[in-house]
DNA sequence: CGACTAAAGTGAACGATGTAAACATAGGGC
DNA sequence: GCCCTATGTTTACATCGTTCACTTTAGTCG
């Protein structure tokens, strides 16, 4: 988690990383579906544009700062979901549709986190979306390579709809969340 | 499809509006995943900045125009691969996979296509993706209902896969395209 | 045929953005 | 107590979308 020492220095602001981050998910929370600026954010922080630079490299980097601090908000959301029901194959069910309901609360964050333009080829960090996947079907399936694909079914079909439903071409029902992630139908004989 | 004419002439253009979108088309292959410029545009057509403006209200509605084109091409490869396999269930899997491999081919336009912004509201334009795949499934289902839940989900999944590979999230391998996409495995007893 | 009008182009300008370069400050280690 | 380095600041630049006032063309109508 964040956490913003409001402290009243004038020259150095004493943790100004953090201030942009928070800063920024602040504003993607916002419902201008607009990403932040890196300006906007400087501005908020009490600071010139370029300070930021400081910290970040560049404004990808902060992006992608931004968007590993969501996909920690994700993971959480999603592992509260699954503990709130008790685990197992319920547990697995509400991870898609704790992964949808992510989407459609924080649009922007979410778009955030899956548009960080070319992959740079760096390392994907610790995804615990993923993980969580792949030992939930784990689970259900005993063949590890239907495993691994149903994960990745699984996963596809969350995003799909988020994004689509994200983008208007489906409805953002809650209703049709459940019909279409309903894993009885989806998946022959597993739950 | 867009044709320009190449008119030598000097002050009036004789047909900006095709002009731009065919060099919007253009700049949406190159290997930089860079939405293209307003003024880029213009500057390829060999126009000033501000004419685009006598045929686009703003940014926003040439890039919707573009997305519609793009939607076009999208549903003629489509078809073109349903056909390929002669209809029919084997059409319907060949549907989703030639929706992936769009994707995949044309990473900047496909995005460029799920990503207008606000949805302002306006009217969903034809869109031939969707009623093809309301056609297959009805020919798969029965019950009008199964198959429309059919429908957006087989989309879902068709958009989740592409959306995650042109991330990097999930490697962009042909195999996996079709092990992902195997509605054998997906939906029980169709095919 | 010639004049007028509207469509389609031009140029200069504004505010916003990301970013670079040169300079200022403050706080901690010798 | 001095200096060094991390962290700021100011200024500047190119690019972007967009507005405004103006110019040029094409086509219609008397």
């Amino acid at each position: 988690m964040i956490t913003v020492s409001t402290s009243t220095d004038s020259y150095h602001h004493g943790n100004l990383r953090d201030a942009v981050l928070a800063a920024g998910l602040a504003a993607l929370e916002g419902p201008d579906g607009k990403p932040p600026s890196l300006r906007e954010l400087a501005r908020e922080a009490g600071v010139s544009p370029t300070a930021v630079y400081r910290h970040f490299p560049d404004k990808q980097a902060l992006d992608q700062a931004l968007a590993l601090e969501g996909l920690k908000l994700l993971g959480h959301e999603q592992a509260a979901a699954a503990e709130r029901v008790g685990g197992g194959s319920q547990g697995f069910a509400e991870t898609g549709r704790a992964y949808v309901r992510f989407a459609l609360a924080h649009p922007a964050l979410f778009r955030l986190i899956f548009t960080r333009g070319k992959p740079t080829g760096d390392h994907l960090p610790d995804d615990p979306t993923r993980a969580l996947l792949t030992a939930n079907t784990l689970a259900l399936a005993r063949d590890p390579q239907r495993a691994e694909t149903m994960a990745l079914q699984a996963w596809s079909i969350a995003h799909g709809i988020a994004m689509l439903m994200l983008d208007g071409r489906i409805p953002a029902d809650d209703a049709l969340i459940d019909r279409l992630l309903d894993t009885g139908s989806l998946f022959p004989g597993s739950g």
